[in-house]
DNA sequence: ATGAAAGCGCTAACAT
DNA sequence: ATGTTAGCGCTTTCAT
């Protein structure tokens, strides 16, 4: 391996110089600075930044803490986040949890002996305890939330609006004359889920709709649950006209729960989802859905945390972003002729 | 931050006997050991992997190279690569290269001057120039091929027998009676799409049929893909009647070309994929598909990697994992009826 | 404008 | 069994 002795050799000059003329600080005359380059350039010397780092406390990496990558909308959200910690000279170590704070606990330990200069967590959790302990131990580490908010602990956030966007997916539906409206989450405890919950119920409350459990299912975020609660909501007697996937992964569910019992989407059922991920323009019909500005808000999460660590001050900021609803073929207005049973009005 | 300094000094030791005590180094007597434990307890002591680094010249940590963790392929991969790397204590670094070489060197660059202990490329490209230069400058540094070959280099590899791949999907589509098979693969100098396309003229051949381009399209391995060259395999006036799409999401573009012609899979078109990915399971029919071990080929990856690191030596080993046909909804026998013209015999 | 030297946090001889 | 010391490859005073 190549060292700054080796160049220093090569060009006839300390060190010293040779790190001067590298890092364009203090004084160089034009001759010296030459020979460093072409020394360089012959030895193809590349600076250690495992060296740097030990001086400078700064490795140019920062971790990303999500539930697991096979999912695709952490596929797209990790993208752009890697895209733009690149654009800023940062790598990304990657952590999948699944969830499981143990294991999250790990990667924390690893990260924090590491020294990477920043953490993004996009875990849904709510009440995430490693988080409290990196806070208490190390209150000077950048860490920035992505996505969901933690419970009784100020960081910098970046959010959708979950409420909005439950809101207007429930409106949406609401406005095409259903009224048996289910709706299926993902975890019980996931800043997610509940937002759009509340979304949800002030949407039917705005209807003068009461809002009842029995059209609402909580599981998990992802095509099982919603296959599984789809096919249970499906199976009532006074079965929801319309379903409101907590994300397109549950939509993606319903849509197989509905093709087992023939139910047809959007005319005896429609349904939206949440993301609007790859798998919104997949299936057929292509799904309505609340779209999350997933790109935006991994950009300007790394831009944050960029931020905080070269200005080495917390903002205690949260940024909101808002969804948009995407009309596609999965939801039409109300047709009555399909309706197993009316609605008690 | 605390230091082994601080460590020693509420121990009552010198630094070395800290460094043994938590290296399990050396001789140290139970009494010492105690105090050390206890001072590491009381401060919260971690050592600092870059110093460690430093001295090792290990960093434990992996870079990784694929073109887009967006595409779910990836998203499996990197997943069971993830998994297995931190299983061995590895981190690691994720870099989306698009298939782009200038990009490719700078993330190349980035992680050799971090000192990363090996490097998994899985990108499809079959001349690869930036492998060869670091094979030249770093001949040391363990680098691993997952998925696919690099001309006139011999490196450790793990892929699938793409060729018999192409062949059992090809095979399957003329046991069903198809002739007119239809071939849509991903970049013309991609590793994948060249094997599944000799596998599939193989088996036309072993069926006295002659390959022809007027079947064949190229592009990438993505759905606009599937769907654009769908769309004029389709329009063709002797069109096929079986499509092998060079992996599920060209599938799925086919599907969609297919719905918009109003053409019936299975019916009137059958349509088998590649990888058996998430996709698969969620169109409708269900695809069939060729599956890829994807997990089992991550995890020996970064078995064989973590093996070259610890050994220090390269086996120049290939290890080839066999694709299983998965049948699923898209393919069916052969009906004569939906045929637009008959296949000229 | 340049060099000498200290030191980042740790490991690994080498002493004792 | 434990301490002293010399680095690892750099950056950064401090001299000159």
């Amino acid at each position: 391996m190549t060292t700054i002795k080796d160049v220093a050799k090569a060009a006839n000059v300390s060190i010293s110089t040779v790190s001067r003329v590298l890092n364009n600080s203090g004084y160089c005359s034009g001759s010296t600075r030459e020979k460093v380059y072409k020394a360089v350039e012959e030895l193809k010397f590349q600076k250690s930044m495992v060296a740097t780092a030990m001086i400078k406390k700064k490795t140019s990496t920062l971790g990303l803490i999500i539930p697991d990558i096979k999912n695709i909308f952490y596929g797209e959200l990790t993208r752009a986040i890697e895209d733009q910690a690149h654009q800023h000279g940062f790598n990304v170590i990657l952590c999948n949890t699944d969830n499981d704070l143990e294991k999250e606990a790990e990667y924390l330990n690893f990260l924090l002996r590491k020294g990477i200069d920043g953490i993004i967590f996009s875990t849904p959790e709510v009440n995430d305890r490693n988080i409290k302990e990196v806070m208490k131990n190390r209150p000077d580490l950048p860490m920035i939330l992505l996505g969901s908010q933690v419970e009784n602990v100020k960081l910098d956030e970046v959010l959708v609006d979950n409420f909005e966007g439950g809101y207007q997916a429930t409106e949406h539906l609401l406005e095409y004359g259903h009224q048996r409206i289910g709706y299926i989450g993902g975890q019980k405890d996931s800043y997610a889920t509940v937002e759009r919950y509340k979304g949800y119920c002030k949407a039917l409350e705005d209807h003068s709709l009461q809002p009842t459990d029995h059209y609402v299912r909580l599981d998990e975020f992802k095509i099982h649950s919603g296959y599984h609660k789809g096919k249970e909501l499906l199976a009532l007697p006074d079965r929801p006209t319309a379903i409101f996937a907590g994300n397109d992964a549950i939509a993606v569910g319903v849509y197989k729960a509905a093709r087992e019992l023939d139910i047809s989407i959007p005319d005896e059922l429609s349904v939206i989802g949440f993301d609007d991920s790859q798998f919104a323009e997949i299936v057929a019909p292509e799904l309505t859905t609340i779209r999350t500005p997933t790109a935006d808000m991994g950009e300007k999460t790394v831009e944050l945390v960029v931020k905080i660590i070269t200005e080495g001050k917390n903002f205690k900021e949260t940024i909101t972003f808002q969804p948009t609803l995407i009309e596609r073929g999965s939801t039409t207005v109300l047709n009555d002729n399909h309706l197993v049973q009316k609605y008690p009005s």
